[in-house]
DNA sequence: TTTAGGG
DNA sequence: CCCTAAA
């Protein structure tokens, strides 16, 4: 019997407010390696100099909803179960092995600090003899990278699925709390669904079929409603290129242009950085990340990524083994190249990328509501490894990701990434508006009981990052937006506990009584 | 083990 | 999320 008296509270959440179309990727593995090497356009890199863009500002807002790779062996794999610490084996995946997988392993933040330090080397023998001559084809894929970057069409993740989500969560928060069932990730694996929102994000349309691309202009948008904007420059990933003081400047010039040509042909993406923060929701319009047609656009810039083709699938499907699907993570489709194909065939860079996918499901006790993958209940470690042998291994590869130094000891795996559903969130804040914010311990026992994977340290974390959400404007959040009147009990139970913490301090035994009155 | 905060 | 000093 739990000693603390919470309040019974269903209340109804107000269906997605204003960002609902968000869908931001939160930053996973967003191979973003800015470096010193700005190569202004001018030099004619990417043969944009100075090009301008117009691109539509109230554009419909159309994301994609996750899609689901083509399985082998028409696994079943249309729900993702989720795990606990008791489901044995489950949180120990057994398939990571090699290196770059194991890289990505690591977490988010990490892997974004690593990259941040890391750079590509090019090996200048492996430069010597690949010389320029597929310069023409990868500008070519280049080029239709880009292309498909560009008009590559979002689906918006359906509604259907976060509501389905919440409702199966109905959140008594002391009633039950939420169970580590009731959050896990929910696939669906249907068709897609498109939602459209006009510029005040009301939901205008679902219709699939007339989703229009995001980013190409339309005859239907009117011209003042354009944003026009030229590139100075891109900014591309680090580069260390080594090349013997012998070296012609010529071959110098080749060697760069090499460099430069492999990361095009390994697929790049475009980052968008508005005063230099990079915006990572694709499925904002212009508008709401605050690019509008009358703004001075100077703090715009555009920044080139190597495609992580390889951070997608592999990056959550073997790190979380209980994400049975790729499908089940909220953006894993965002990240595949379009043009992965293309780099595949050519060897690139990406050719030296070892796809692993790990699928392991090991359900033992954990009654799981949603058994749509009990074809995959019994399977003791159902490991499925997709290896794409690079054709040339050491040859036309200029590009090398560069060694560093190990950053964690194999041992300790960084516990896999698992956002807070806006069902969690709920439970989170009407247990700490009862509790407070010192008794994380509590707020555990009374809310996430059953969520094993939910630690108070966690939940202490989580409340503190749902302060800052609820300081900061709208247009900075990111994740699965958290309806406002949450963010608002937020701030209000935040206020009201240190208030009383403070006055705690000043009158040492503040009776029981006293809280009641306030 | 919990709290509380910085990383 | 992780890591830890303190309690």
């Amino acid at each position: 019997m739990e000693s603390h008296e919470c309040k019974d509270g269903s209340k109804k959440l107000p269906q997605g407010q204003q960002q609902t179309a968000g869908n931001a990727t939160d930053g996973n593995a967003l191979y973003r390696l800015d470096g010193p090497v700005d190569l202004d356009a001018k030099h004619s890199v990417l043969g944009s100099s100075d090009s301008s863009v117009e691109v539509p500002l109230h554009r419909n807002n159309i994301s994609r909803k996750t899609l689901l790779p083509k399985q082998e062996d028409g696994m079943d794999l249309a729900a993702c179960n989720d795990d606990d610490e008791n489901s044995s084996g489950c949180t120990h995946p057994t398939v990571v092995t090699n290196k770059t997988s194991r890289m990505q392993h690591v977490g988010d933040r990490r892997i974004r600090k690593l990259l941040a330090s890391k750079f590509w080397r090019v090996a200048p023998t492996m430069l010597q003899d690949s010389e320029t001559s597929n310069y023409d084809v990868e500008q070519k894929h280049a080029l239709q990278g880009k292309r498909m970057c560009y008009t590559r069409q979002r689906t918006q993740r359906n509604s259907s699925k976060r509501r389905k989500l919440f409702d199966r969560c109905s959140v008594s928060v002391c009633g039950g709390g939420i169970y580590d069932e009731d959050v896990s990730n929910l696939c669906e694996n249907g068709g897609i669904e498109l939602e459209t929102y006009d510029s005040q994000g009301n939901l205008c349309e679902a219709n699939g079929a007339s989703s229009a691309t995001t980013g190409q202009k339309s005859r239907y948008e009117s011209p003042e409603y354009h944003v026009k904007l030229s590139i100075k420059s891109f900014k591309v990933p680090e580069l260390v290129i080594e090349i013997p003081e012998t070296a012609t400047v010529g071959s110098l010039k080749r060697t760069v242009l090499d460099a430069v040509t492999a990361i095009l042909g390994g697929g790049l993406c475009v980052g968008v950085l508005l005063q230099g923060k990079k915006v990572r929701d694709d499925n904002k319009t212009l508008h709401q990340v605050g690019i509008s047609h009358g703004d001075k656009l100077d703090n715009l810039g555009f920044t080139l990524e190597p495609n992580p083709r390889q951070s997608t699938a592999p990056l959550t499907s073997s790190e979380d083994p209980n994400f049975l699907s790729i499908g089940c993570a909220p953006e894993p489709l965002d990240r595949i190249s379009p043009i992965a194909p293309a780099a595949v065939d050519q060897g690139g860079p990406d050719a030296t990328q070892f796809l692993q996918i790990c699928l392991e499901s090991d359900h033992d006790s954990v009654p799981s509501p949603t058994d749509a993958a009990s074809s995959l209940e019994k399977t003791k470690a159902n490991s499925l490894a997709l290896v794409a042998v690079p054709p040339m291994d050491t040859e036309a590869l200029a590009m090398v990701p560069l060694r560093n130094k190990p950053k964690r000891s194999e041992a300790t795996q960084r516990r896999v990434r698992r956002p807070f559903s806006v069902a969690e969130v709920e439970a989170l804040v009407q247990a700490v508006e009862k509790l407070g914010t010192g008794r994380w311990r509590d707020v555990k026992l009374c809310a996430f009981e059953n969520a094993k994977h939910r630690t108070y340290v966690d939940l202490k974390d989580k409340w503190k990052t749902l302060v800052h959400t609820a300081r900061i404007s709208p247009q900075q959040r990111r994740g699965e937006p958290v309806p406002q009147e949450l963010l608002d009990r937020v701030l209000l139970a935040q206020a009201y506990w240190s208030q009383q913490q403070a006055k705690l301090l000043q009158k040492p035994p503040a009776s029981a009584e006293t809280r009641l009155l306030l």
